[in-house]
DNA sequence: CGCGGTGGTAATATTTATTTACCAATTCAT
DNA sequence: ATGAATTGGTAAATAAATATTACCACCGCG
């Protein structure tokens, strides 16, 4: 091992090293999220005041890193980076084995009553803003029956959420399972009404585990994250068993005739 | 105030800054002491790598800010500091940057303390069967100071609870994460043993996360997890502390000759 | 007083970065 | 299907930053 010196070589950075490192840190907070475009070559060299050629070079090493995908005539994107651990296939086979779904619930339970106590704890004040905004939005959404902008609302706040934990690796774990419950059937909002007929306690629990959030309260916030998913885990019993009872009922309808 | 923006001006830094900014550091640590002749500007371009007109725009940088005189046909000195209030750019140097890496000890935390509880309510005859072999494991390398068998036994367990959590979801992710730490970040066991010399603290940690899984001790077993996740933190803690004390123990030792 | 150290200056060469121009791929509106 | 406007891709010329080389001036010491 080499002997230590009072002055070291001066490991001056290039200017493509100084561009990666802020993107990368970027990446790593969980500010850039993956599957997320940058900007346009053109435009993020103006806002980095660096030149289009040293860009590029800074963009072929995250590129190599794996950080970065570039695609001619499209754009650069955030690459995946949480390896997808559930792949659409399996979500599917969720939806078709019940017990699997329950293990989601379970597994989620978990991760939101996790980033609702680290945010309640750490949320900033653009954070909180943030919360309000999603909040006054769930609340308008509901009051025009509007499906769409409702479920939208709920990701958001959710999402919101997990960003003001300020932790890194819960962002980045957490995003990759909202993409994918976005997208699929586990959001069946009929079956979440099925315990009251219009959303309202639904609502309320959104409002009540935002405004915890915007409070400060650790504890508060936790439970009102883990009631939400109690709630969702509940209604989704009902709902199944709803199902199975209309199933059943349509077959004895059918023999009688 | 202007608008944040996602991107800032790169600041790439100059060669001269760079220089800078490795000799206040030194100043600022207490190992170039007020009064002490610096190496010849030849002597220390040559040892940072550095062209002399480089190195003599840092030190006139040095020389207007108070903190080196350049004597013609002498040599540069340190200059005299005492009363001086430290100037703010170098309370700047003591600006922390917490890595990433604490961040994911957080979230590993959360979820080792969550596969533990349930492992201990859910286990299998076969799980504990296997999870009693690695325990085994554990301790034969331990005895034989194995250090490749212990890290291999080590994650063996966690993997094994995890598997025992009988939480699908949980073990699909756990999974990805396991991976990542099995080639990177978690292998100074060095780091580890700053506690204890020998490596029983850990050992006996690892005996008891086992042993509360096959007793179906949920509490035991959760506080067991999170007592172990506890203890690497502070030994990763300790021992970058402990290297960055001997760093400059080292260069003050130099400069004592 | 001379020598060997130190800092001081400047011309030239090399490397790094910027500017400019143009080509290729993709998307979207017509 | 086509053209326009976006995106990324490439390269030559130029500017800026840094390094190399050579030489001068000051200082301390024998």
């Amino acid at each position: 091992m080499t002997k230590k010196a009072l002055f070291d070589p001066v490991g001056h950075e290039s200017l493509a090293d100084a561009v990666v490192a802020q993107i990368e840190d970027l990446i790593a907070s969980g500010v850039l999220k993956q599957g997320r475009q940058l900007p346009s070559e053109r435009e993020l060299a103006e806002t980095l005041r660096v030149s289009r050629p040293k860009l590029r070079e800074a963009l072929h090493i995250l590129e190599e890193r794996g950080l970065v995908m570039i695609k001619h005539g499209e754009g650069s994107f955030v690459a995946p980076l949480t390896g997808q651990a559930m792949l659409p296939a399996l979500l599917d086979l969720y939806g078709r084995h019940e017990p699997a779904f329950f293990d989601y619930l379970e597994y989620r339970r978990e991760q939101e009553g996790f980033a609702a106590r680290l945010a309640a704890r750490r949320a900033t004040r653009a954070d909180k803003e943030r919360i309000s905004e999603i909040l006054t939005e769930i609340e308008r959404a509901w009051k025009a029956n509007d499906a769409d902008a409702s479920r939208e609302a709920d990701f958001s706040l959710h999402s919101a959420i997990v960003d003001a934990s300020q932790n890194a690796t819960l962002i980045h774990m957490m995003a990759s399972i909202f993409d994918l419950t976005q997208q699929s059937v586990f959001y069946n909002r009929d079956f979440l009404k099925t315990l009251d007929g219009t959303g309202k306690k639904l609502l309320e629990q959104h409002l009540e585990l935002g405004q915890a959030v915007i409070d400060g309260d650790e504890t508060r916030a936790e439970k009102a994250a883990l009631d939400h998913i109690d709630f969702v885990e509940q209604s989704f019993r009902q709902g199944l068993e709803q199902q199975r009872r209309e199933a059943m009922a349509e077959k004895r309808r059918l023999m009688a005739q």
